[in-house]
DNA sequence: TTGTACGCGTTATCAG
DNA sequence: CTGATAACGCGTACAA
């Protein structure tokens, strides 16, 4: 067994609790007693366990990241949890990593009753859908671990439905029920809630001026017919970038068609299928906007093997600016989303929260991150 | 606060050991008492602390996965990552993900001496040299934290001292004192060892069969010129390749010229220079493998802008068979590595390990993978 | 300024 | 079959 802190007292002939407050840093010991404590615990190599400060302070010291065991978009996720990490080990904070597969709720359930974390950063990639999300969330809520979402915006259920049912047929005056939109990328009110009515943390890109750049682009370009690779899973993320087409569309007198739409679920090569089905429309479009690049890599492919050039028969643009896009041939036009800042700013925020005493913590942050348009070779006409 | 064991004692009028015996599946028990005991359990949610339990049991269910907070190569780390979460998953552990930065001895030291896990993973890709390596062996050997390195052989240090100083000239014979060379893909046994001549459990790729069969592919496409972009940075690999390249050429009656070794260390674009630096010699090479594929890539990238067609005036291949392989145009001839089944059979063996009795434990694993070829456009030439 | 005593939540041993 | 008790290692109110 190593040095635990009561051999350090025996050793030094003292008390294991003056060697506790000489190296806790209290005030009622002296200076020269402290030195010598610190000094030997040096020597001797002492580290207090992790699990016994934990039962007696109550505190693990531990993040946890919540992420699906299925990792088909790697690429993203990982950015997202290289800045978490970083946030991490820049507060001594451990990580862990949860991969939930079967069964979410419960495993969940377990790891929160077991407080083997102070608190819970949700990676919302491939986490499967609004419903999946706010289950998690509402474990999270009802077990008081504190926790933020990465990666999309959250809102209340009932609200998401409104919307979704409003944003799939693409008709109707979608400008006026949707007040947040088109503001600035900044902190804004408290309007994401988990199905509870409370409030939900996160941090989420600006899917509608990403979005409305995308469409602004190709719509310069002098592009008549769009067609948009969706991700339905990914629900919030993909009614808020679905709908900045559509209204940046209209407001070009055009239409996103619901024909033109065609969902690539979070699985592999999930886009390629998708693109294949615009492709064997009547009119196909000649310009596409996929949800997210792993999804507008496939569908590149998906034209090249039919023989249709990219971008001079069509045009195909991504989001999210990962490694990949860059490597492809024609390489990708797409958003930079800042995942990786983006990680370590929840993670920071969150641990942050932690450290403030309950009453003083702040309100829960919502905040999107400014992206910016990466033109590349996919969408330029020569 | 949340119910704890003596919560459900009391809430049954029992005895909090009863109550414990009954949980933990004891024969002294009545077989009444324990199913109410199992059902007041579901009913209040009851779930042991984590802490708690390992301060009494000695044990954390944790496995820890250290690896470098650089995260330039994410896709090969992102692959031995999964295989370990699905094996951790699997046997209960939770995944304390360690991304060393700067000082990494100490904030080893430290996570060893808390005993925040119950045995540790290391995944040697960017870790930083031999050096580094045998660092972080020697800190969990001597705090007798249960580990496996995942992704390279590790040797003695003096035996890789001599390979380095042979391999790295290209001369004399190498042919004989490397018996381990050649040899089927299998467990192998005992040669690694740390630098204090312990055993050291590894699961590796076979870089041997992997390298020679790059090389005669590339002799089989009659290619006279070959270079190496080499990564010294990861030791064991990289004298192992080498060395393969450089024996399968001798067979050949060819030789892999010392001017013709370029090295792209672990850096973002490092391919790139390297690849260059190929390019301005008297007589650059006709085939060129790279370390991994994400030299290879940068290598094309850097052929390309030079004007130079691939594969059509230079063949370029790499290894590992990471996604980007497939994307970038020309696809990249590699040769696959199981890095997720690597990292998930290193975990299930350590898990293995720890739940044996101490001295009920096997030998140090140390096994090689086999590796396949993946012929793609980047070494074809038409 | 130092030491004593207790509790964090759990499990194992031993006595009844 | 059940329950009292000790112990895991640490931090802290309180007493000396």
């Amino acid at each position: 067994m190593a040095v635990t802190i009561s051999d350090l007292a025996k050793y030094l002939g003292l008390s294991v609790s003056t060697v506790s407050k000489a190296l806790n840093g209290y005030s009622d010991v002296a200076d020269k007693t402290r030195e010598v404590v610190l000094t030997a615990s040096r020597e001797l190599n002492y580290q207090p366990r992790s699990a016994a400060r934990t039962l007696r302070l109550q505190r693990t010291e531990k993040l946890g990241i919540l992420h699906p065991l299925k990792g088909y978009e790697s690429e993203a996720f990982i950015s997202y949890f290289r800045g978490v990490a970083k946030a991490a080990e820049r507060c001594g904070y451990s990580l862990i990593s949860y991969a939930v597969g079967s069964d979410p709720q419960r495993s969940l359930e377990r790891i929160c009753r077991a407080r083997e974390v102070d608190a819970m950063i949700v990676i919302s990639l491939g986490l499967g859908g609004a419903h999946q999300l706010h289950m998690a969330l509402d474990v999270l809520s009802a077990e008081n671990v504190p926790h933020i979402v990465v990666g999309q915006p959250v809102y209340a259920q009932q609200s998401l439905l409104t919307k979704h049912h409003m944003g799939q047929p693409a008709t109707g005056q979608p400008a006026t029920d949707q007040p947040a939109m088109g503001q600035p990328a900044t902190d804004q009110p408290a309007t994401g809630q988990s199905s509870t009515g409370k409030a939900v943390a996160y941090v989420a890109p600006d899917n509608t001026a990403a979005a409305r750049a995308l469409t602004n682009h190709l719509l310069a370009a002098g592009h008549e017919r769009f067609g948009y690779l969706s991700r339905h899973d990914d629900t919030y993320n993909d009614i808020e970038r679905q709908r900045a087409i559509e209204m940046t569309l209209q407001h070009a007198g055009k239409q996103l068609e619901p024909a033109y739409i065609s969902d690539a679920p979070y699985a592999p090569y999930s886009g390629h299928a998708a693109m294949q089905r615009l492709l064997e429309l009547p009119k196909p479009p000649t310009a596409v906007i996929a949800f997210n690049d792993h999804i507008a890599i496939d569908a590149i492919h998906a034209a090249q093997a039919q023989q249709v050039r990219v971008p001079d028969d069509i045009a195909i643009v991504g989001m999210d600016n990962i490694p990949s896009a860059r490597i492809i041939t024609p390489a990708l036009t797409t958003v930079d989303i800042p995942m990786r800042a983006m990680g370590e700013y929840a993670a920071s925020w969150l641990l942050a929260q932690l450290a403030l005493p309950l009453l003083a913590r702040s309100e829960v942050l919502q905040k999107t991150f400014s992206t910016e348009l990466v033109t590349r070779i996919s969408s330029v006409t020569s």
